[in-house]
DNA sequence: CGGCTTATTTTCCGCTGTCAATGAAAGAAA
DNA sequence: TTTCTTTCATTGACAGCGGAAAATAAGCCG
């Protein structure tokens, strides 16, 4: 039906190599004894690794004078050279599909949204096969070439497999997703849950860059968390990890979409504050960003609800920094929009729970650009191409 | 002052030997075939590997012809010598110390408890030192030499410096315990936080064997949970990590000693299920232990203070489930002794509060005699010893 | 006693990453 | 200008780890 997938495969021989690369890929131009030292190999080790992915076009020597030493030999950095190849990454939800091409550094060169008429997977896969060959033709007049594809979607996904287990919101179960969309697009697809995909994308190349445990907690119309844990991605036994959105804060709360009463998320999800906004002001407002400016106006119900869904959203946190105790936890997620609401009452929450150094955990927010989504899924694509190499 | 620290070494030469030394350490007598197969390993490998770890005493083969091929040569089992090394483990609370003598499959050969009168560093490594005398002495008259020590204290522990941060029970701060104790009894001495110590003798010798995630849950004075990720005990990144005890499960709840309302520890803890009691049945009960009599007695008052403690640690137990999927959650701790009094809360609770496919983590218990801490503590000095060895 | 089967060992062999020495590219000093 | 010093990078020899395949061992069965 289609050319093979993975054409192309990434030129690392050796594990360590690979790990050089994902070291120049996500803490930028280094010299290569610095690059030795941060991934703990010989200079010799770095300058042979090097080599073959400089001859492959995947790694660039730039004569960048900048932190010459006082003394010495100049340095000579080494860095990706995003564009040798270029990455299409979907996220799909129950509405819309949006899709990126990013480069290999994960930057976005092209983002489109197309709306989804209907949820089964034959449909989904059309639109989705649609999509790819516009940000392919888009690749094309770049005269670089699409490597792979991630897809992004919320839910129990087996990444390993490429199987979407249960999407509540495609109301799919048991679909090879990864295994379709590779025949129906030609390239080598990776699927993987849409919070996990953006944690990728915050480890490589966000505010994750160089830590072995960090959070990411989203915030919107559901309330998520991305785990990474000695420096890997936690998945769970089942499927099932990071569901800070159903930890309770309130068994006396409002019952939640899940059955509990007072979960995070049926707090501080868009559905939750909406609710509350409307209960407290009679006002009907429609969605989350109506109800955010009602706060902005000053409506002292709205604003409480916001205060609610803040104090939830602080003591989730904690929760999480006091099981794990992460170095950070980077708050991201649509929700953010209206985190002027809130932000007081994240932090003074988070810091009343946490229990005793768990309270030196940083917490950052990091804005997210509506095709964050999309270049997480980009994120995983990038991860499986690096990973993709003849060794292992 | 004594003689030099570590003067035997396992004579591991290389990681793959180690690792196939711990998986016949902890999945007990096994073929090298089926040796290769869980290690990853080629047959070949496994035969380099064993031969001197045979020759060095560490490990044996039987002849056990339990599970012999219908057809073909019988396969010889690997098995190790439990009896070719001892170790000292040592738990440290605040008016007691309880030491173990242990062989290197963690077996307890002698247990002694001992009661602390000063909790001052000086105080209790004279202790300590008189305990580790003594266990030596019960070594030596076994033959065998004690090859390592491990001490388990609670609090904020440096295991990788051996430094005592802050443990609240001693309060002690920044105490180099390791270099003190090394110094004193002339073995190698690890330090580590008794929670992460006790997974790593379920991780190794208990019901976390062969699991690469799971968390063990100890009910007690105080309630506490150690996590392995990713085959890892989870250490948090500023020394915290597990502290399931101060989840919130009820913000209107009774207060913690920690300054917030509703922990499970302010609900489920020995103190707060003493103090319910008294409260509800007006009954002056002095510890956990009448109390429990009081429940088993029927007294209503104190069959719902237990009640409420159940549904607490189910509720905890769901929320490390929601967050981290770990196949298998072990519950222990002294506080087992009273768990038909909450056994049926904590499934209940669990299984309600536990989000998706969550609900399907194996949730189990296992008695805890009171040398278990002790246990855990050698167990660490068992992982020290094993990775003493001259690669890395 | 030969087949047959399975377990273990042996014998190479490729590959990886390190070590120690050497080369390269500056500025500084003579 | 030449030489020294300093730091970065590369080279080439090398040790050793773990794998593949072939050989060997050890039973059973006819």
């Amino acid at each position: 039906m289609s050319s093979p997938p993975r054409a192309e495969t990434f030129p690392a021989h050796t594990p360590a190599a690979s790990q050089i690369f994902v070291t120049a890929l996500s803490q930028g131009p280094l010299t290569r004894l610095e690059l030795a030292r941060r991934a703990g190999l010989s200079p010799a080790a770095v300058t042979k690794a090097v080599r073959p992915l400089i001859e492959a076009g995947y790694l660039v020597e730039s004569a960048d004078q900048d932190a010459r030493p006082a003394l010495g030999r100049p340095a000579s950095l080494v860095c990706v050279d995003g564009g040798r190849a270029l990455f299409v990454g979907i996220k799909v939800t129950g509405d819309e599909v949006i899709g990126v091409l990013t480069d290999l550094c994960c930057r976005v060169l092209f983002a489109r949204r197309l709306p989804l008429a209907d949820r089964a997977p034959q449909a989904v896969l059309t639109t989705l096969a649609g999509l790819t060959q516009e940000l392919m033709a888009e690749a094309d007049g770049l005269g670089v070439h699409v490597v792979g594809a991630g897809l992004a979607v919320s839910g129990d996904v087996d990444r390993g497999e490429g199987m979407v287990r249960y999407s509540p919101f495609l109301e799919w179960r048991e679909v090879p997703l990864a295994e379709l969309a590779a025949a129906t697009t030609g390239l080598p697809v990776t699927v993987d849950n849409d919070v996990r995909a953006l944690t990728v994308a915050e480890q490589w190349f966000g505010a994750g860059v160089g830590l072995s445990d960090f959070a990411l907690v989203t915030v919107g119309a559901g309330i998520g968390c991305g785990l990474v844990v000695h420096g890997q991605v936690v998945a769970g036994a089942h499927g099932v990890a990071g569901e800070i959105g159903h930890v309770t804060v309130d068994p006396a709360g409002p019952l939640c979409h899940c059955g509990n009463r007072g979960c995070v998320e049926a707090v501080a999800g868009d559905a939750a504050i909406v609710a509350r906004v409307r209960a407290a002001t009679g006002v009907q407002v429609a969605d989350a960003v109506e109800a955010a400016a009602l706060a902005h106006d000053g409506i002292p119900g709205a604003q409480e609800a916001y205060a609610r869904a803040g104090e939830a959203i602080g003591r989730g946190i904690a929760t999480v920094a006091n099981l794990l105790g992460p170095e950070r936890v980077i708050i991201s997620g649509e929700g953010l929009a209206a985190y002027d609401l809130f932000a007081e009452q994240i932090r003074d929450s988070f810091a009343a729970a946490a229990f005793g150094s768990a309270a030196r955990c940083d917490v950052q927010t990091r804005p997210l650009p509506f095709e964050e989504w999309a270049r997480g899924a980009a994120a995983t694509a990038i991860q499986s191409f690096i990973a993709s190499g003849p060794h292992q």
